[in-house]
DNA sequence: GAACGCCGTGTTTTT
DNA sequence: CACGGCGTTC
């Protein structure tokens, strides 16, 4: 079917009033406030068929950003659907993506080189890190992790190191200020960017080169940016200079749901959008889809203590639907068994799956007793976000050997590796290589190829430098036009990394193992879907790429992830746990005085529930190492008592609903008594050091008997301590 | 050069 | 608590 033959009327079919205008809007500048819920992803995706449909732009004339890239694919799958295999030449991508397309196309203008490498978070922050150190900086004094942070909060504001030094105010700042200008030089002398160079450095090129930035005002016809109250300065810049010729900007957020300041987003890009573009058309999308009444008018209550804000209502059709349960826990291990004993009561009793659940908290480290217990409930469930598989040592080295193939000069790749696996290169060696790649105006790489003739390098030094500069240039001849999957598996095993990690015989290895045949997976899809693509392009893709991209809505299983990891996301049945003064609302933004920005991450994580909410709490719990006696969050306070259902399940309360002593059934409560319920006699269980074994007794207080098959030992073991889980 | 262990310290959210 | 930095030992 061509566009041409589109039934433009079913692309309008079955929306709402002002969700069909939004679709309808021939152009202009056009925002529109879509509320959680509101079909806002509909109205994207039918906005850019409709546009092309009516021959308002043919389909490489859209831009569309969107803020993950997941969220790209879906939106390029939706729109594919709607209009064909032809969607396929529009722009729909990250910022971040679409600069680094940008910059790979022009990247030499601005004297770096094409194939140039992009830094993650860490890498980033080693960089700082050893500028400090060269500055003669003392790390303990100004941690690289908060000199990192200014100088990226500088670079969203489109501060470059000159600037910087301008306004320098006080000492810190002057020590940021120094180890700024060094970074940048470092970065370049590297053939690097960090992440906020993509932009920064698109900016320049724009500025600089202007018939650079027209090439792509006029080739931008519609610009349609996604969760736009969560752009940076920088991000804004770009959108106003692509958008300025054909002033054809369509921009989608919630001022409420803006959870990213911290991050260099700027809540007033939304606010300010019609002061922007006085022409602006506003729309404002306010029936949600997804939730009850109950969900919507419990998360209206909390927003609305927000001063600066757009004011709207979501409200719903679905109904009134449940009460939303308030949970009180004794500890954080009550909390988890109590979401544990929930959610398999859900699974078993109610008809829910586990696919239904998902989990958020504030911070990642409150994943691991919940992690624990569901293990030991024997509850499948998969962690988004914390320790990434992109974060892996095993995985930056195998990408940090492909990193020094593609870009010779990255020295931050070349010293990640130059000893891993242990060739006998120790500090001290790369040490006096880097004066000598300093001196002599070499990278790394170069100077490990002439070791031989470096006077300060113990002979045993600089033949296993000369060898492994050898083994590299080797691996870049046979690399070109090679699969990238064949690349990596060669220069693993031709690395000795592989035979490393092989001779530890241990789990741990066996596990890094394991992670280096996906990586190599990784890699073989990438051949698959691109074939013939270049080892560039895939560590492009690699780089930008983060976990929750590859969320997947796969098997049945419960999904935990951070409050931040919820947006966009929604799920039948969500619990929110640690709700607590100083977990969330986290001190630390309390401290700051960030209030309004933590309610909105309350907001988002609330209007995520379809039809079941929970909050649970804790009295005590364990957090830092400490001890700490928490309240309960002032948003379970803000939230309408009438809406609302508190029950605890602290000791010596039998677990009756704390307030409404008619609501709750205590039998409900399997969370805490249950234990002893999951665990019966006759039961296979494995114990962590015992091995297998079968339950023999349960006995109250959360004991269980059990005869090991190993030794025919048998043991009573406390279930909230014991490593053991059922078989 | 590498492995181990001790000490001190900083702990939010991430494209 | 967990990690990094640093010193000691092999």
């Amino acid at each position: 079917m061509s566009i041409n033959q589109t039934n433009i009327a079913s692309l309008v079919e079955g929306l709402n009033q002002p969700q069909r205008l939004a679709v309808e809007q021939a152009g202009g500048p056009l925002l529109v406030l879509a509320g959680a819920g509101s079909g806002k992803t509909r109205v994207l995706t039918h906005r850019v068929a409709y546009l092309i449909a009516a021959g308002a732009a043919r389909p490489h004339e859209i831009l569309a950003i969107t803020f993950t890239n997941k969220a790209a694919n879906e939106m390029k799958e939706r729109i594919e659907a709607l209009i064909g295999p032809i969607a396929r030449t529009m722009w729909i991508s990250t910022f971040h993506a679409a600069c680094a397309r940008i910059l790979r196309r022009d990247a030499q203008l601005l004297g770096y080189q094409r194939n140039f490498t992009i830094y993650d978070a860490a890498d980033q922050v080693r960089l700082v890190k050893r500028c400090l150190s060269d500055l003669g900086y003392d790390v303990k004094r100004f941690p690289p992790k908060g000199v990192h942070a200014n100088i990226s909060a500088a670079k969203n504001k489109l501060i470059d190191a000159n600037e910087f030094a301008e306004m320098v105010d006080g000492f810190f700042d002057d020590t940021v200020s120094k180890a700024y200008e060094l970074y940048q030089k470092k970065l370049f002398a590297n053939n690097a960017m960090d992440f906020d160079d993509l932009l920064l450095r698109t900016v320049d090129l724009f500025r600089r080169f202007p018939e650079r930035l027209e090439h792509y005002q006029n080739s931008f016809r519609h610009i349609l940016v996604d969760e736009y109250q969560d752009t940076n300065h920088a991000q804004y810049t770009l959108v106003n200079m692509l958008g300025q010729l054909h002033r054809n900007v369509c921009v989608v957020g919630d001022d409420d749901q803006s959870i990213y300041s911290w991050r260099g987003a700027d809540i007033r890009n939304i606010l300010d959008f019609e002061q922007d573009y006085p022409e602006a058309v506003t729309v404002k999308l306010e029936q949600n889809y997804r939730s009850t009444q109950t969900i919507l008018s419990a998360a209206n209550c909390i927003i609305a203590n927000n001063r600066d804000r757009k004011n709207k209502e979501l409200w719903t059709a679905l109904g009134q639907g449940e009460t939303i349960q308030i949970m009180e826990a004794e500890d954080e291990h009550s909390e988890a068994r109590f979401v544990a004993g929930e959610i398999s009561r859900m699974k078993h009793e109610e008809g829910f799956s586990y696919g239904d659940v998902a989990v958020f908290y504030r911070v990642n480290a409150q994943s691991r007793v919940l992690e624990d217990i569901l293990v030991r409930y024997g509850i499948p469930y998969r962690v988004v976000g914390g320790t990434k598989f992109y974060e892996r040592a095993e995985i930056k080295d195998a990408l940090a050997y492909l990193q020094l193939l593609e870009n010779p000069a990255d020295s931050v790749a070349f010293a990640r590796i130059v000893n891993s696996p242990k060739r006998g290169i120790g500090i001290a060696s790369v040490a006096t290589l880097t004066r000598y790649a300093d001196a002599e105006g070499l990278s790394m790489m170069e100077a490990a190829g002439q070791a031989a003739g470096i006077a300060d390098l113990r002979p045993a030094s600089a033949r296993a430098l000369e060898d492994f500069s050898h083994r590299m240039s080797e691996l870049a001849e046979a690399a070109a036009g090679t699969p990238v999957a064949e690349i990596m598996d060669e220069m693993l095993n031709a690395t000795g990394y592989v035979e490393a990690l092989q001779a530890e015989r241990t789990i741990e290895a066996e596990g890094r193992l394991e992670n280096l045949m996906e990586i190599v997976g990784v890699a073989g899809e990438y051949d698959r879907r691109a074939p013939g693509g270049s080892l560039g392009d895939f560590l492009q893709e690699i780089s930008l790429y983060t976990d929750i991209d590859q969320l997947a809505e796969e098997k049945e299983v419960v999904t935990l992830m951070t409050l931040h990891n919820a947006k966009g996301l929604e799920f039948p049945v969500v619990l929110i746990i640690g709700a607590e003064e100083g977990v969330f609302p986290h001190s630390r933004s309390l401290e700051e005085q960030n209030l309004e920005e933590e309610r909105r991450l309350c907001y988002v994580g609330m209007t995520r529930a379809m039809s079941r909410l929970y909050f649970s709490f804790a009295v005590t719990r364990n957090l830092y190492g400490s001890r700490s006696y928490n309240m309960a969050s002032r948003f379970i306070a803000e939230m309408p008592e009438d809406l609302v259902e508190v029950r605890t399940a602290r000791a010596g309360r039998d677990f009756r609903p704390a307030h409404d002593a008619a609501g709750a059934s205590p039998a409900a409560f399997i969370g805490e008594k249950d234990p002893d319920a999951f665990f019966r006699v006759g039961d296979n269980v494995i114990h962590a050091a015992f091995g297998k074994g079968k339950v023999t007794g349960v006995e109250p207080g959360g004991t269980v008997a059990v005869k090991f098959d190993l030794d025919g030992s048998e043991r009573k073991l406390m279930i909230d301590y014991a490593p053991i889980r059922k078989a």
